[in-house]
DNA sequence: AACCCTTATACTCAATATCAGTATAATAGG
DNA sequence: CCTATTATACTGATATTGAGTATAAGGGTT
């Protein structure tokens, strides 16, 4: 092999032959959107797959690409998009000598009643991820969650090990005297993958569904990688949520700061106190008053916001403060 | 088009004929580390390029695949390594019907002295980005930079566009009531790049020299976008020291405080607070005394830490902090 | 030995942010 | 008119942060 890293007086960006590799990209997207209460990603229906297509040398960039086809197709409004992963392991596809890199892309929208027109439509992520709601206190599946790591536990080959396992699972599933760490999610997926306790685990390993373990925990599974794409992506947006001011890119032009907080709750999988988030909100001038009132609360009638997005220049980068633990 | 975002219901992961798309991918490898007060990148001599190779059908993953040949071929221990950022953009390659996916990745290391016999080289990253060291204060080609930034300003068709970029120029370089961000590294050269200010921003342009602005604003250009990709790796790290305990990956076994404090200091581009860095560290519990002491700090003799590798696993993701001003 | 220079390390204090709880206001419905 | 419900405004304890000061322990100099 030539040596690239180090010895290439050539430009360095040499262009393998293309018949020697056959590698496609594939651009896959993550939408999100927040409607009653709920967090959805759109996927394609009875597939549980999420929306991809592939890149194209038409398209100016990564970005553009995926912008464009899901403008187009969906019709909604695509207002913040970031890159999430690129993915290329050789066990994603079947075949090894064809090679996909599937660039990940998170975009955050309002949901659309329109999207049944099409072959798509919005999942809660927690139908995907039920351990990961906890604005009820424990999720009722936390049974199976638990005895399923038990086993997972006792099965360890020897004491080291399943002293390991214990506290990697305690740690991550808020466990014993630990806290739960809402922005854990990949780490908890990668988790129950080793374990076993998910369906995605047995696949291309000869294993059948007999032989696996007594139970899957709750939750569905999606094709291929789907569903980790999935958890980056909610880790990721978990975590940004308390320092950039990407909510309101969920929310509609106007609204309560209960539905803001809401909104945040949803993402994050766990209630915040309530004066210290407005409290917050407030102190950080990120909205401004519209001088309207919403009626429809079921109680006294609550202000109407509206964001105020001067603050994107403002503080380029800068921050919005969420109340979280934290861990 | 068909339309694979919603109306697919055969396998998401469409392969696009390979004899339609050129596509081929490279691995691009941004190698940190801070050698006497100065983090320094690895370069290809006399290229100002960051190395890159590329992706092979060889390799079993991204990382893994850049992990091999970065480590076999410098021997260096690549302890972090983090994906970047994915490009594609149109521009970034001359040819029209050839189009490469870069990965970029970040690593950071401990400069070792055999590089030399590679024909690499380690360059201070402030080589390529003077404006974004300010340790010593405001550096001295900040004249330079305020006069590029002015006649940009007073060059807008229109008031408005004026009145804007004036602000976005003082809000990114510090400028009039504004504190510095050193954060925004990325957005800076940005700036510098729309202002035509640096050379790269002249190429395939048509352009020549001559028609250049007055002159460009001091720090040397790297081939492509890599020096883009540096912007990027510099504000990814800077950011990530503060939440994240990753120095320590480019720190030596045993270290006394102050060096750690330099070490943050010469990635993040400003001083910090003595007394209260030292706090930080400690109550964190983020190192132990090893019991013993250096004595070539040419005062009292420092006593020598090591970094509790155990907080890796106690703390899967919450964090380091470290004392900055954060705009 | 006395002194100065340098760096290490410990402590203090005020300002601020955060957490958690409580009180009052304004609507709808019975 | 009472009650349930939600909105909104305060309050106090506690932790975190920013900035400054004091003392300790070496080496070198006169």
């Amino acid at each position: 092999m030539s040596d690239p890293l180090v010895k290439s007086t050539a430009p360095v960006h040499s262009v393998a032959p293309a018949s020697a590799q056959a590698i496609a990209a594939d651009l896959i997207a993550l939408l999100v959107a927040v409607t009653s209460g709920d967090p959805r990603v759109l996927t394609i229906q009875d597939q549980n797959a999420l929306p991809s297509g592939p890149f194209e040398l038409a398209h100016r960039s990564l970005q553009s690409g995926l912008r464009a086809w899901v403008e187009r197709q969906t019709g909604l409004p695509v207002g913040y998009v970031e890159q999430l992963y690129t993915f290329a392991d050789r066990d994603r596809t079947g075949a090894a000598d064809q090679r996909i890199i599937s660039i990940s892309y998170l975009g955050l929208t309002r949901e659309q009643a329109e999207s049944s027109q099409y072959e798509a439509s919005w999942r809660s992520w927690y139908d995907y991820f039920p351990w990961e709601d906890h604005r009820l206190g424990i999720p009722t599946m936390e049974k199976t969650l638990r005895s399923g790591l038990a086993e997972w536990i006792a099965a360890a080959p020897d004491r080291t090990t399943r002293s390991h396992r214990r506290q990697r699972a305690a740690r991550l599933f808020g466990l014993e005297d630990h806290l739960w760490n809402e922005e854990l999610v990949l780490q908890r997926y990668e988790l129950l993958y080793e374990a076993r306790l998910i369906p995605e685990a047995l696949r291309g390993d000869g294993a059948t569904l007999e032989t696996a373990v007594a139970a899957f925990v709750p939750g569905d599974p999606m094709i291929l990688d789907h569903r980790r794409i999935l958890a980056t992506g909610i880790a990721r947006l978990r975590a940004k949520i308390k320092y950039r001011p990407v909510v309101f890119e969920l929310m509609p032009d106007t609204f309560t700061l209960l539905q803001l907080q809401r909104c945040v709750e949803a993402l994050a999988g766990k209630l915040v106190h309530k004066p210290n988030f407005r409290r917050l909100i407030e102190q950080q001038e990120l909205v401004e008053d519209t001088g309207e009132t919403s009626q429809e609360t079921g109680g006294r009638p609550a202000k109407l916001f509206r964001f105020r997005r001067a603050v994107l220049a403002e503080r380029a980068i800068a921050g919005t403060k969420l109340p979280f633990s934290g861990a």
